[in-house]
DNA sequence: GAGGGTCAAGTCCGT
DNA sequence: ACGGACTTGACCCTC
């Protein structure tokens, strides 16, 4: 019998996503750490047994880096205590070559056990979970193929987050299937429209995030009162051509709302220093002064390695008040560490 | 073991 | 109409 998950405490969190990256560069560490993967195109090209022992493989080596990287976030305090976990962990469980493998009864015990335990060790640790289903997941798409794949996509990762005792009710210590809201044609009755092909267990998942072409947070609003809003503070930047939103902004007040009663979650990262030459990590970047000297909002958009602006960390340290955060940033744990540093003179 | 082509899927923008 | 960006390398085949 799997144990309830235990309510969320109030203490704010901060973390990395998916993949861990070992701070001294240690590539045997980085391999153990983190997940595999197998293209679709090598599993239909094998045949039976074969096709079953390679899928195993993939999966065993991923259960136990889940299991790692849980253990590191662990080892951390409770503010660090939040893990976006990669999608890939069952490689091709959506899709038709995958599915009937995973009924496999050798698969199948494997993967319970797996997740079983990891689920455990995330809920005895109050470690917060999340996943990100990628661009392909889009759940108001007027394409009835593409809106089907998106659904699966959907209760795959409920799946997961059911083995891994994460599911029942709405958003269980925390844990969302975090997607943006998709194509504009279709629009937020759209995003709504997919939401009702959802299994109820799904529909207590999923969160709706800003991005920075589509849907800004205040083209979310429509859906606050059926899904959680996710704001990332960068995308929103990007959008809006510059602005930070603040803690006390009324749209933060409405995001907070339609988490209904669960602690929110939120999304930090900032540009690439190296396309900033020459700016002050003691400053906010500035959009209009940075578009003014032929940068794209292309070259904005794209992702530092590290949080090396401690402006835009003591921006954070704010939002900490009423939002966890997942840090998107290609340094991962490294750059969680820059964010504690600040955190902590800012007085976390 | 190294090198290079390949990888399930959607939507947007720029050309 | 089409290619690239997003993401983001890792995988897998060939030599």
């Amino acid at each position: 019998m799997i144990p309830p998950a235990a309510a969320l405490s109030a203490e704010p969190r901060f973390g990395w996503c998916c993949q861990y990256i070992p701070p001294d560069g240690d590539p045997a560490v980085a391999k153990q750490m983190n997940p595999g993967t197998v293209t679709i195109s090598t599993l239909s090209k094998l045949e039976g047994a074969r096709r079953v022992e390679k899928l195993v493989e993939v999966v065993r080596r991923n259960l136990q880096s889940l299991h790692l990287q849980l253990g590191e976030v662990a080892g951390h305090p409770p503010y660090r205590r939040i893990l976006r976990v990669g999608s890939g962990v069952l490689p091709a469980y959506s899709h038709p070559i995958g599915r009937p493998l995973y009924e496999e009864p050798e698969v199948r015990a494997l993967v319970e056990a797996g997740l079983g335990h990891a689920g455990k060790k995330a809920r005895e640790a109050g470690i917060r979970i999340g996943f990100h289903p990628d661009q392909f997941c889009v759940l108001n798409s007027a394409t009835p193929a593409t809106l089907d794949n998106s659904v699966a996509e959907l209760e795959y990762h409920t799946d997961v987050l059911r083995m891994m005792g994460l599911t029942g009710g709405w958003h269980p210590a925390g844990t969302h299937i975090n997607i943006h809201g998709g194509g504009r044609a279709a629009g937020t009755e759209g995003f709504l429209r997919g939401l009702e092909r959802l299994s109820e267990e799904a529909r207590g998942l999923v969160t709706v995030e800003n991005d920075e072409m589509s849907y800004g947070i205040e083209d979310l609003m429509p859906l606050a009162d059926h899904v959680p809003l996710v704001l990332d503070l960068h995308h929103h930047w990007v959008k809006s051509q510059g602005e930070y939103i603040q803690p006390d902004d009324p749209r933060v007040a409405r995001i907070v709302e339609s988490w209904r009663g669960v602690r929110p979650v939120a999304h930090i990262s900032v540009s690439r220093e190296e396309l900033l030459p020459g700016h002050s990590p003691e400053v906010l970047p500035d959009y209009a002064a940075l578009a003014a000297t032929g940068l794209k909002a292309r070259d904005l958009r794209a992702h530092s390695d590290r949080m090396w602006n401690h402006a835009i960390n003591r921006l954070v340290t704010a939002h900490l008040s009423w939002a966890d955060f997942e840090i998107e940033a290609k340094g991962k744990n490294l750059a969680v560490d820059d964010l504690e540093r600040d955190a902590l003179a800012a007085g976390l």
